[in-house]
DNA sequence: AACGCATCCAACCGCGGATAT
DNA sequence: CATATCCGCGGTTGGATGCGT
C-alpha cells in the first residue's frame, strides 16, 4: 500500500552544506541531470534527504543563478509583481531570470518592505499608509467582480492597474497584450477579460470555488502579459485562451 | 577589544496537491 | 478507491556577520 519510503530518516545530515557535499551534488546533476530527488542522494553518495538536495541545488548551486545585488529595475518589478500576486514567490521568481523564490522572499522581507514603508506604502496591500499619500504612487491589486448575470456568464472587471510610468515605458518594446499604443494609455494596463463557460456544470460550482479558480486562472494566464514580460519559456505565457484553462479546471 | 543588537540569508518545517502502489 | 510518499511551495528559524557603543 502506498509508495516505499524514499530514504532512511535516520543518519541524514542536516544544517549547512559542506564543499564536499556541494561538489557531489553538482557532479551528479551535471552527469545525470535534475529530477527524481527521491533517489538522487543515495545515487550521488550524499547523506541528505532528497528535499534538502533539491533546495540546495535550486537556491544555491544552479549554474544559471544570478548572484549579487538586486538592481533598481528588479526592485520595481518585484514590487509590481507582488502587488498583483501577493506572496507567490515562485511565480515572481519565474519572471526574474536567475533569481530564486527564496532569494526574492528574503529580499522582500529585508529590503523592499522597508523601502515601501519609507515611501508611505503598506507592503501588505500596496496602499498608502495614510490617506494623504498620492494614489498614483501605488499599484492597486485588481478588483474582480464575480457577479453573474442572467445568462450565468461570469464577468471579471478588474480596476485598471496604474503603474509607474517610467517602469511601464521600459516595457514598451514588448507587444504582449498591454493595452493602448503610445499615449498615456501606456501606463494603464487593461486587465479586462470575460470568461463564460457554457456548461450547466458551472452552476454547480460554489462561489468560493469559482472565485478561487478564476483568480488562479487570471493569475496564471495573464501575469506575464499583464505586466508586459511575455516569456516563451513560461508555460502560462504560451496559453492564450483563458477559456481553455477555465474549462479544463471545471469540466 | 568586548559586548549587545540588528540584519542577512541558507536551510528547515509543515502543508497541500499530485502521483504511485 | 485508499493510502503513503513525492514534490514544490510559503513561512519561519537560527547561525553568521556587520555595526554601533
Amino acid at each position: 500500500m502506498g509508495r516505499s519510503p524514499c530514504c532512511e530518516k535516520a543518519h541524514m545530515n542536516k544544517g549547512a552544506w559542506t564543499k564536499e557535499e556541494d561538489q557531489l551534488l553538482v557532479d551528479y546533476i551535471r552527469k545525470h541531470g535534475e529530477g527524481c530527488w527521491r533517489s538522487l542522494p543515495r545515487a550521488a553518495g550524499l547523506q541528505r534527504c532528497g528535499k534538502s538536495c533539491r533546495l540546495r541545488w535550486m537556491n544555491y548551486l544552479r549554474p544559471d543563478l544570478k548572484r549579487g545585488n538586486f538592481t533598481e529595475e528588479e526592485d520595481e518589478l518585484i514590487i509590481k509583481l507582488h502587488s498583483l500576486l501577493g506572496n507567490k514567490w515562485s511565480l515572481i521568481a519565474g519572471r526574474l531570470a536567475g533569481r530564486t523564490d527564496n532569494e526574492i522572499k528574503n529580499y522582500w522581507n529585508t529590503h523592499i518592505k522597508r523601502k515601501l514603508l519609507s515611501r508611505g506604502i503598506d507592503p501588505n496591500n500596496h496602499r498608502p499608509i495614510n490617506e494623504s499619500s498620492s494614489p498614483n504612487d501605488v499599484v492597486e491589486p485588481p478588483q474582480v467582480d464575480f457577479s453573474t448575470g442572467p445568462d450565468q456568464q461570469i464577468t471579471i472587471k478588474p480596476e485598471p492597474v496604474v503603474l509607474d510610468r517610467e517602469v511601464v515605458n521600459n516595457n514598451n518594446n514588448n507587444n504582449c497584450t498591454s493595452s493602448g499604443t503610445t499615449s498615456d494609455d501606456d501606463w494603464v494596463l487593461n486587465l479586462e477579460l470575460s470568461v463564460g463557460p457554457s456548461s450547466t456544470r458551472k452552476a454547480n460550482i460554489d462561489s468560493a470555488e469559482s472565485t478561487r479558480l478564476l483568480l488562479e486562472t487570471q493569475a496564471a494566464v495573464c501575469l506575464c502579459c499583464r505586466i508586459g514580460f511575455r516569456d516563451e519559456s513560461c508555460r502560462n505565457c504560451r496559453v492564450s485562451d483563458v477559456r481553455t484553462i477555465w474549462e479544463s479546471k471545471i469540466l
